[in-house]
DNA sequence: CAAGTCAGGGTAATCGATTACCCACAGGGA
DNA sequence: TCCCTGTGGGTAATCGATTACCCTGACTTG
């Protein structure tokens, strides 16, 4: 049924060798009979088969991606950040969902693993869970971590720096005169809402502000949607300033908010994390600190390539400064 | 570097067929070997290459999968149903982004091809440019469209029936009292963008509504926003109200809006077509015709299933009526 | 002119897993 | 007892492309 090499030489009257010899140019060839090779490829539609390469090679020219969900819009801003830079180099990207299941994602690891893929880039799903299937897939394929990390794992990681992107929006509330301010984010699973939180924490106390107990949860708009309800609930004084552990919550906040009728900015200021797309489109628009995704998806592909090239060089962890975005969501002016 | 079965046949002192036949199960083999090479190959980390399998099975057990942008959240939504729906089955999906260019959009089709996926589900970037890829790569596997579909090309399709929905929305907006009514929408270059535009010239027509020359440029908030400014800018009077082409174009519209301080829905109705998850976060909720993915997703790979267990199986389009969905963009009641 | 070098061709090994094919042996029936 | 069948084992072919290795002939060089 389909074509293959062995169908080109034979069209072309030459051997096998001479016929990959001319289709890859891994060898000179006689000029006449590359030709020869070049037109029977064409004329019989060769198209080589990836995976017979692949296991000759032991190479695949691709790299292998795993995001927890992709239905969160930041992952897919990744993707198409690295997926840029891996078509510029003529490299292929698998991607795969791990649906927030650490079951899952081990699974498509050692699928990717089994692949052959050349290198690995992962934001793991759980900073203490995904910990077992990278550890068994690093000792195969060198292996990349963005914007999450999971603990104890020598492995190098490039996000930004969450701490200061926290401290950013807490400061600039606070220079707004922001006195009460609470916390709104996922529960310290992963590295992100880990170091979101401490920062946080840090940056109120450094500020002198006050804080009631931080509401954690998960990183959805419902999450936000369910903690604007329960601040509204709560039927003391709203807080002055709403930090959002990531965007996706701070649309759940800002629509519950408008719901209930509370202004943003003028009753509550409300700041994000990521810097979606959407997120100045959000009625207000959005304040939120910016993750320079292709800084981070270039810095990701030098890291992998310095592994690749290299499998025992000292890991390394890039923390980029993420940079405030200020929107009218705080008070500032489109 | 890396285990493979011959290492665990040695290791458990049986030869590779039993230990093949012990590990994939397609032969029986005495319990006592089997036991000897299960802990063979636990001991050892044993993790079959799917490269080999692949070659020498001719199957892979993976989908492919290429959407047009995947920064365009109603595509990661579509990914994500079918992901699930593979997951189900034990399958693999490798998903490919076409950065909206056609070049691209054939490479990766080809890899995949090469690849040796059992199936390709594709959102295909043009109705008329990506029809030559897609016809190359029949030929080797079965192709199933989703959403939008090449011209002349004899291949499965499965989406929704478009001119039903905007219809749905224009019957809407015409029982709310307007009578003029413009539609923002991309170039007619998709199929989407054809049958939307189509369907939306039926409907004026038949509810005999008044609709000044359509606005068609592309599937963005950007152009969503320059249309809304251009309409501003008119000067004359606003339309009662815009049918946009999809989501994201009535997100730029909005917000262009909402910076105007043209009120919607009480100076202007908006309609969007997909509902994709912000839709009800937009200000206001946008109405909107929601597209069933999940059922799209069941639906397409029955159709990539009846196409790989007959090649020569009638090709069938399937269109499945979608709902609208009445926010507050156009009056309705969250 | 002999020896050495090099370009370019072919043959066959190789990557790892699966499986077609063959064989030995046990058990059953005539 | 002899033949037949079925079970479970092993050996080696196979998938398709790449490439190690070998060989031939032309060209250089002393």
């Amino acid at each position: 049924m389909s074509v293959t090499i062995r169908d080109v030489a034979r069209h072309a009257g030459v051997s096998v060798a001479t016929a990959s010899r001319a289709l890859t140019g891994s060898r000179n060839v006689r000029p006449e009979l590359a030709a020869r090779v070049a037109d029977a490829a064409r004329t019989l539609c060769y198209n080589h088969n990836a995976v017979a390469r692949a296991l000759r090679r032991g190479r695949t020219n691709t790299v292998g991606m795993v995001v927890p969900e992709i239905g969160n819009p930041f992952f897919p801003a990744i993707v198409e950040a690295v997926e840029r830079r891996l078509e510029e180099r003529g490299m292929d990207l698998i991607l795969c969902d791990a649906q927030q299941d650490i079951a899952i994602e081990r699974r498509r690891v050692l699928t990717l693993v089994g692949r052959q893929v050349d290198g690995l880039i992962i934001v793991p799903v759980s900073a203490t869970d995904s910990r077992a299937a990278l550890l068994e897939a690093q000792r195969s394929i060198p292996i990349v971590q963005v914007d999450r990390f999971a603990d104890n794992l020598s492995a190098d990681w490039v996000g930004v720096d969450d701490e200061v992107g926290i401290a950013q929006a807490v400061d600039h509330v606070a220079s707004l005169g922001a006195t009460r301010c609470v916390f709104v984010s996922a529960k310290p699973k992963t590295s992100s809402a880990q170091q979101r939180l401490t920062g946080f924490e840090t940056a109120v106390h450094r500020a002198g502000l006050d804080s009631p107990a931080p509401l954690l949860d998960e990183f959805s708009v419902d999450w936000g949607r369910r903690a604007a309800l329960e601040l509204i609930a709560r039927g003391e004084r709203l807080p002055d300033a709403v930090i959002c552990g990531n965007d996706v919550i701070a649309f759940g906040v800002l629509s519950e908010f408008r719901r209930h009728h509370v202004r943003v900015p003028e009753d509550v200021l409300v700041t994000g994390f990521d810097d979606i797309r959407f997120a100045e489109l959000a009625d207000p628009p959005l304040t939120t600190v910016r993750q320079p995704r292709d800084r981070m998806a270039t810095e990701c592909l030098r890291l992998l390539d310095i592994r690749i090239a290299d499998p025992d060089a000292a890991t390394q962890r890039i923390a980029i400064s993420p940079t405030l975005v200020i929107r009218e969501s705080t008070g500032g002016h489109s």
